[in-house]
DNA sequence: GTGAAAGCGCTAACAC
DNA sequence: GTGTTAGCGCTTTCAC
């Protein structure tokens, strides 16, 4: 049986009360003596404080709550480590929630996350709904959002990198290399980053008085699979393009396997873009130009704000917006 | 305020004891009228368990910690999801923890872990030290290890791919290729893994008759550059290999990128083969041809045994060895 | 400097 | 069918 504060207590022969301070570092009123002999016995009998048992007094689990769709999406490992990273310094705790973007996941993680009383949450909702937001603001628990914003969430409380902006300068890069005929392979435009990459997207064309072409928007999926299928198809019919920009790397990576395949140089013939700047972008031939999302940093500064409300005091900021950073590498030429 | 089991019993005008069963299903002998009534006004005043104070009695939080080396690492997520999927299922929730394999840090999560009592551990060691084992042991916590096994860990039960037998059947292979002087690139050489690999290495090496050479083995890092660097270095020296066996795929990528950059033709003038099989092998040209490690199954068993653990069913296998499967794509020729 | 006591929100015998 | 009661292991106030 593991030992308890009051094992501690009675071998000490002092109080449990006693015990706790010195256990918390409450122990200015506590002589060293005592103070001593209690950290010598718990160290002998391997005392473990139960944080459970705390908790429910001082009703701080100190966990937080991360609800992403997918660790298993390139994307997320990393924002996930800058949450970890920040909380752990914190002496926070992680709870790691997929939701797949299935609402049903989503709410199910959320009741489960106030359950065990996290003192926080931070999430990437997987789509605008606003009736999730309802259970999220009933409870009177910090949230805050990455990547996406929740309409109708009170707390606007949110991390998101600037995708308009990203996506424009990216864009604008490749009419400055001289390509004209950009087509764009985006994610789904459910999304408000697909939303967003596609505005400026628009935005450096329309700056440039680029008229957009025919055909200029295909919408799909986050996935080098369909980035290549996507090239494979236009290339079977009419591939009529000299540049492409992509929703993220993997499409793009895909799209570069379709092109060479097909003996399409890049970036000689056509330039290509991604986002994200995922660890492969460097690992292919030619190297991938891209934007660099500071995913690490959106997930620590995310815990950092949310570390903030968590204590009451309140971020000043109500949403933070993080710049991205273009990336010029080989397949765009210069 | 959030509402407590008292509130609810005040209102519904029955006991605590009354609404707790009904919370917990338990209610086999509730009048379904006063059964009714209590859900109704669960639902009414938004009524959320604390699992926190149940937890404190039932001794069972319903949590798992998962410490893993780096979530960033691409070979970890898909573990870690397998982990979170089976757990998942079963009520579980995961607390992430990224040790850096930094032995203060792993222990530091450790303790934490067991302060916040969660009712098991996955763990992938850093090391093979025996010290860490001790304060594993000494607490009666269910713990599975995974990938590396820790010697001196009393309870061995743990899951590992069979590194040995993957690298084995890769390298005969190559040799079955025709590839003769094969270069060895591992990743560092304290990690159980690397050490299997490199014996299923040689053992093949052995069965085919065939003579190790000079410097057949380059012990590094398992990174994209590493595997880049040193194909750059041999060639600025002497490449004198027709075969390149890399301990993880980041490796073989960069691996690739460099001989691709010297014109070195693959797999023409020399084979190519990696191990993970991460999304990224498929996504470079030639693809990469290596050896598929069941990451997510791993992790998903790994969650069934501990489970299994924790309802005191103990696992008839105290250690699982899985297998896993050769790849031959394009960068080996056949 | 130290301890007694109340109580955090809940479960599980057991009594009725 | 339902309620009483005794904790789970801890913190915190206040008294001494």
């Amino acid at each position: 049986m593991k030992p308890t504060i009051k094992d501690v207590s009675s071998i000490a022969d002092v109080s449990i009360a006693t015990v706790s301070k010195v256990v918390n570092g409450k122990d200015e009123n506590i002589s060293s003596a005592t103070r001593e002999r209690i950290k010598r016995i718990i160290e002998e009998v391997g005392y473990v404080p139960n944080r459970i048992a705390s908790s429910l007094v001082t009703k701080k689990t100190k966990t937080i709550g991360l609800i992403i769709p997918d660790i298993a999406n390139p994307f997320f490992p990393e924002l996930a480590r800058g949450v970890e990273d920040f909380s752990n310094k914190e002496g926070y705790t992680i709870i790691l929630c997929n939701s797949d973007n299935d609402l049903e996941k989503e709410d199910a993680y959320i009741d489960m996350l106030q359950e065990k009383m996290v003192d926080g949450i931070i999430f990437t909702a997987s789509s605008n709904r606003s009736e999730l937001s309802i259970a999220l603001n009933k409870s009177s628990i910090p949230v805050i959002t990455i990547e996406r914003n929740i309409d109708g969430l009170q707390s606007q409380n949110t991390i998101v990198s600037n995708n308009e902006n990203g996506a424009y300068y990216a864009v604008i890069h490749m009419i400055e290399c001289g390509y004209e005929k950009i087509l764009h392979i985006s994610g789904p435009m459910v999304s408000k980053p697909a939303q967003e990459r596609y505005k400026g997207y628009l935005r450096a064309l329309k700056e440039k008085n680029i008229e957009p072409i025919e055909n200029h928007l295909i919408e799909g999926k986050y996935s080098g699979d369909w980035g290549f299928e996507t090239i494979q198809n236009l290339i079977s019919q009419r591939f009529d393009y000299d540049g492409v920009f992509c929703g993220n790397d993997l499409i793009a990576l895909g799209a570069l396997k379709a092109l060479q395949l097909n003996n399409i140089n890049v970036p000689n013939q056509v330039g290509l873009v991604g986002y994200d700047d995922i660890y492969m972008a460097q690992m292919v031939r030619p190297e991938l130009t891209t934007v660099k999302q500071p995913n690490y940093e959106m997930g620590y500064q995310a815990a950092e704000m949310l570390v903030l409300m968590i204590n009451n005091e309140e971020p000043n900021l109500s949403s933070e917006s993080l710049e991205t950073r273009l990336i010029v590498r080989g397949t765009t030429r210069v």
